[in-house]
DNA sequence: ACCTTTGTACACCGATCGGTATACTTACGC
DNA sequence: GCGTAAGTATACCGATCGGTGTACAAAGGT
C-alpha cells in the first residue's frame, strides 16, 4: 500500500475514533506507522489530512451503500437503505457518521469539513431520491426525505446511546410503513 | 446575575457555537466578561465547566421542550414535539443539538459529556413516551421512537445542511402519517 | 475602623499544538 | 556504480493549551 494512502487511512480511522481536534499530528503519524516529516511530504497541513480523509471517506460510504441496496431489487431498494444502516449502526467500531461529527466540530457552514459533509449528505438524499422514484413512489421526494431522516436520526441516537435492537426495529417498521403509504 | 451563572451562561453559548476544544479556557473567561483566576474560583477545571454548561442546557432545553408540548391538548402533543423541533432548527442560532456534538468530541461513552448527552435524550424519549401514551396510542413506544428519530435526524440534517422549509415540512408529514396509524 | 470575601491584572508554568530544519539511511533506476 | 528520490531520526520553532502564583483594588458585614 503507497504511503500516502497508509497515511489517509490510518487518520480516518483516528479521526473517526477519536475526533478532529483530539487528533494531534504526532498521534496521527505514529498511527501510520510514519515520520511526522513524512506526512507532512504528503499532506501540506493537519487541514488537508483531515479533508482527504473525508473524500476517502465518503468513496467508501457511498460505495458500501451502494453494493447493500443495488443486491435487491428495485422495489425493495428504499427500504434497503434503513436495512443498511441498520447494519452499520450495529458494528462494534461504529462511531457515528463521520460526516456528522464534522459538521459539529467544524460547526461553520464554510469550514471544509463542513461543506464535505454537507456534500455527502446530499448525494445520499439524491441517491435515496432516485431509489424511491425507481420503485414506484407517487410522490418520491417526501419518501425519501422521511426515510432519510429515520437513518439521521437512527445514526445518531446509536452514536449517543449505543445501538439498541428495539429503536433499529421501530426505524425499520416506521419506514415501512411510511413507504407503504408512498406507493 | 451571579458571577458563576454569568461564567457557565456564556460557556455554554461559546460551547454550543464553537465547540468543546476549539473553546479556549483565555477565550471563555474573555466571553464571560472576567478573568481567568475568577473562572477556576468557581470551576476547578474546564472539564467541570463544560459539565456544568451541559447541565444548565439540560434544564433549559427540557423545560422549554415541555413549555411548547403541555400548551396543546393531550392528543396534540407528539406532534407538537415535531413543530417544537422545527420551530427550533430554523432559529438563525441554530447549531445543532449541544448534546449530539458533545457526544460527537467526547466521543468514548465513559467520558462525562458523552454520559450526559446519554441521559439528556434518554429523559427526551422518555417524555415522548408519556405524551403517546396518554394521547392514545395502541402501542406508545414504537411511534414515540419514530417521532424522536424524525426529530433527530431534522436536527442534524438541519446542522449539516442548514434548514429547510421542505425538510422540516416532510417530517412533520411524516410523523402525521405514523401517528394517525399508532392510534 | 477592620477584616474577609470577591474579583482584577498579569506574569508565569510545563505540556502540547501544528509545523520545520538538518543530517542520515535505504533502495531503486539508469 | 552512482545519483536521486523516499523515508527516518531527532531536535527544534513559536504559539497556544489548561492551569497557577502573587499582589492589589474594591466592597460588605459586624
Amino acid at each position: 500500500m503507497p504511503t500516502a494512502n497508509r497515511i489517509v487511512t490510518a487518520a480516518l480511522a483516528l479521526f473517526y475514533r477519536n475526533g478532529f481536534h483530539a487528533s494531534g499530528v504526532d498521534l496521527l503519524s505514529a498511527e501510520a506507522g510514519v515520520t511526522k516529516r513524512t506526512l507532512y511530504k504528503y499532506f501540506p497541513s493537519k487541514d488537508d489530512l483531515i479533508e482527504s480523509a473525508l473524500l476517502l471517506r465518503h468513496e467508501q460510504f457511498i460505495g458500501r451503500v451502494k453494493q447493500h441496496v443495488l443486491a435487491v431489487e428495485a422495489e425493495a431498494r428504499p427500504l434497503a437503505y434503513l436495512d443498511f444502516i441498520g447494519d452499520w449502526v450495529a458494528e462494534t467500531e461504529f462511531c457515528g457518521c463521520a460526516f456528522i461529527n464534522a459538521a459539529a466540530e467544524f460547526a461553520a457552514r464554510e469550514q471544509v469539513p463542513h461543506r464535505l459533509a454537507d456534500q455527502h449528505k446530499e448525494e445520499i438524499k439524491a441517491l435515496l431520491l432516485g431509489l424511491c422514484s425507481a420503485a414506484g413512489a407517487r410522490e418520491p421526494a417526501p419518501v425519501a426525505d422521511a426515510l432519510f431522516l429515520l437513518g439521521e436520526g437512527l445514526i445518531v441516537t446509536s452514536q449517543v446511546q449505543g445501538c439498541s435492537e428495539a429503536l433499529v426495529s421501530n426505524a425499520k417498521q416506521a419506514g415501512r410503513l411510511l413507504w407503504d403509504a408512498a406507493l
